[in-house]
Formats: structure tokens, C-alpha cells, sequence
DNA sequence: GCCAACGTTGGC
DNA sequence: GCCAACGTTGGC
């Protein structure tokens, strides 16, 4: 069983969005893909069922983590990558040989938000790759320890 | 294979 | 809206 933490911005899918969806579960992220490949490996290499999940909202005025999800389908072609047009429409990419994944996620619960600037200052969590200077990617892996630990400021 | 140019991310 | 940090692209 591992860890992560999943990035999304408000302005394009709410932990509310999730919420409202049927079975509280989309693939990630519904109208987007995950165009990165670092990210993509991550999902495609180390995701399992069951895995868990921050939902962690990003470029909005309070960044911070919002509620926990699980892995509840291992990484597929993303759709959309096939869309002539589509803004995420990958020419280089196949049916025989898709370029990018999703996987699917599933709602555990929303919890009252954790801000970024709390995050900072926890020293338990120096390590967290969230809280790295430049850190971009939009799916990252969180230690068991920093997993528990956050969850400890939740209870 | 180098690296400059460009595009994107995301906190502030 | 700024801009630092980073990833990708493409000419050479």
C-alpha cells in the first residue's frame, strides 16, 4: 500500500466536483490529462488498488489538502489523448501504443482543509516533495509517515 | 546529445 | 500579474 498526493486546481475540478459525481468517482482528472511523464509513470509503475490519496488543490487562494480518495482503477489510456482537436489531443500518441494514462479515483472523505502554509510548518514534514522549492509535478508520493502524520493533525 | 527558446506551473 | 523553477522541443 502506498501513498500519494493528487493536484488539482478549483477551477477546474473540486473535491465538491468529486463529491457530486456518481459513486463519488472520476477518472483523474475529468476534463484534463496528465501530460507529464514522471507523473504518468507514477501511475502507470507504483499506483495499486486501494491506494490512498491526498486531494490537494493548487494555484487557488488557499492551497492546501482537502480530503483523502483512493485508487479505485489502475492506470488506462486517457480518452482524450485520441480527440483530433481536443486541447489534449497527443498526435504522437496511438491506439496501439497510448503515450498517456489516468488512473481512477474514488472518494474517502473531504476533510476541513489543510493549508500549504500549515503544511510548512510541521518539521515533520520538511521532506514532503510538495513542500520542495519548484516542485511542479501533479502527482507526488507521500511516506507513510507523512501520510500518518497528517492524518494525526485531522483526529 | 547539447542547449537555447519556449511553454507551463503555481505560490505569492 | 509576476516570476522562479522546471519540462519539452527542435535546430544544430
Amino acid at each position: 500500500m502506498r501513498y500519494w498526493l493528487m493536484k488539482s486546481e478549483p477551477s477546474v475540478f473540486t473535491i465538491e466536483d468529486l463529491e457530486k459525481s456518481p459513486q463519488q468517482t472520476v477518472k483523474w482528472i475529468p476534463t484534463k490529462g496528465i501530460r507529464n511523464y514522471q507523473a504518468r509513470n507514477f501511475m502507470r509503475d507504483d499506483m495499486s488498488l486501494g491506494d490512498l490519496a491526498f486531494f490537494y488543490q493548487s494555484n487557488c487562494d488557499t492551497p492546501g489538502i482537502v480530503g483523502i480518495m483512493k485508487i479505485s482503477k489502475l492506470a488506462y489510456p486517457d480518452p482524450l489523448q485520441f480527440i483530433e482537436g481536443h486541447k489534449y489531443f497527443d498526435p504522437k500518441s496511438s491506439m496501439d501504443k497510448p503515450r498517456w494514462l489516468n488512473v481512477d479515483v474514488t472518494l474517502v472523505k473531504k476533510i476541513p482543509l489543510i493549508e500549504l502554509k500549515q503544511l510548512r510548518e510541521f518539521a515533520e514534514l520538511e521532506s514532503m516533495l510538495i513542500l520542495r522549492k519548484g516542485n511542479r509535478l501533479s502527482i507526488t508520493p507521500v511516506l507513510e509517515d507523512e501520510w500518518e502524520f497528517i492524518n494525526n493533525q485531522i483526529n
